[in-house]
DNA sequence: CGGAAAATTGACTTACATCAAACTCAGTGG
DNA sequence: CCACTGAGTTTGATGTAAGTCAATTTTCCG
């Protein structure tokens, strides 16, 4: 009720003026006044076919997202830091179970309550329409890396994407937690167990890469991983776009 | 403009009644009025990186949607036949080249005419929403396939989902036509053109198969075709579903 | 410290890629 | 109509990246 209440304000704040309004809406405003939910290490928090009711905002931890197919074989599609969002591209049943990798708090938002949200406050539509936007990138991405990347190369991809979620400065080494464990990494770039941990072993005795325990890797060399990875990227949305503009065209 | 009147007429019948309007909107109204443009084969109909300023429907023919990396490789993100749309998935910049692969006609829209209508007609924001999620749940299939599945799996899957695209009966041998050459099916399966021909003679050699000619294949036994595609399918689309409210839950 | 789970490394196998040659077939022009 | 042509396809021989199987080592946690 009150986060409604809160939505209004902004709302009514923002709809009146043209260009960006005073105070960005942003989808923690959506989900402030949502009780967290906390989940350990290991347990779910929906399943591949369940009516897909709720999205969900990580407060803190990590999810594994995957498929299992028939013959057992699991398909990681992907994994979900602190800040991100959950559920948005699922309509009608979740395509994926969504699994805590460490101990998770997240916010739940009935679907329901999302619409009634979105009748009121017209800066939300296109907010989530991006978020799905994000997830075709992403997805599309995944595909060139699983069809056309060899090991190495998907291995440096996974690290470089990494390091760019966290929004460290790129320029210099860039440490990262990966909290999941090579079996997860494995499932995700295609490849098994033992060919990650080929490769990582290489990536260091090549000194690209720092391995500091089995959960945080340092990037030494951001160029080189880059350009082992393909450098195929679509534009990066946390460049400086600015820069562009300093110059004249 | 005349569309927009037609548009116009098909809104306002339908706004006042809940449930299913009597006409329900589809992309064709969308589209209908709209010029037809013509491209011979091999001609590109727009390039990774424009801005993506319209989006497209196939009225026949079949496009080729695919990227180059910085080192030549050619990653086919997917094939588009009559009745289909383009472009909508691309928000900013088109993310991938369109390209035809046998002589194409298609009508294109401009965005802004697509929102101004989309103000005019509430039916039309869900209905693009559901292409979009369609083009999400393909692009999830499409990471399984190349980051699961074998050639011989990967090769049967997309056989029997383009079978699946004509909307043909799945239970007695279907013809489908295939206008690309092996070397585009090899791209789109993360394979090399001289796998996709063994396993296609293999397929043939097992009876589960007839070529006839380049362009033309006979899936003669659908379901056990479906079983090395690994049948993991989400729900299909053309399923029956009714079934389900026959029986008591 | 002890034990179990996870990660790493090595030896061997295999599925697919690469390289190379032959075949098919749709067009074209004599 | 048929030989010629060249692109597209098919098949075969060989190479290699990644998978599999099997120890070992590391790390984490009680």
């Amino acid at each position: 009720m009150y986060s409604s209440h809160l939505l209004s304000s902004v709302g009514s704040a923002a709809i009146p003026t043209f260009g960006p309004p005073a105070e960005p809406l942003t989808l923690d405003i959506v989900f402030a006044g949502q009780p967290a939910n906390k989940f350990a290490a290991g347990e779910g928090v929906f399943w591949e076919g369940d009516k897909s009711a709720d999205i969900f905002q990580i407060i803190e931890g990590c999810l594994r997202l995957y498929r299992i197919l028939p013959d057992g074989r699991r398909a990681i599609m992907g994994f979900r830091f602190a800040g991100e969002t959950l559920g948005l591209s699922c309509e009608g049943t979740y395509c994926y179970t969504a699994e805590a990798v460490t101990s998770v708090r997240l916010r739940r938002l009935s679907r329901a309550r999302l619409r009634a949200m979105g009748e009121e406050v017209r800066q939300l539509q296109p907010l989530l329409l991006a978020k799905i936007f994000e997830e075709i990138r992403a997805a599309r991405q995944h595909i060139i890396v699983l069809g056309q990347l060899g090991a190495e190369e998907r291995t440096a991809h996974f690290l470089v994407s990494a390091a760019r979620r966290t929004g460290a400065d790129q320029r210099r080494p860039v440490t990262i937690e990966l909290p999941m464990t090579r079996q997860d990494i494995a499932d995700y770039l295609g490849l098994t167990i033992e060919t990650v941990c080929r490769v990582l072993s290489k990536l260091k005795r090549d000194g690209l890469v720092a391995l500091e325990g089995r959960h945080k890797i340092i990037l030494m060399r951001m160029t080189d991983l880059q350009h082992l990875a393909g450098e195929f990227d679509d534009a990066d949305p946390h460049a400086p776009t600015y820069i562009q503009a300093k110059w004249p065209q």
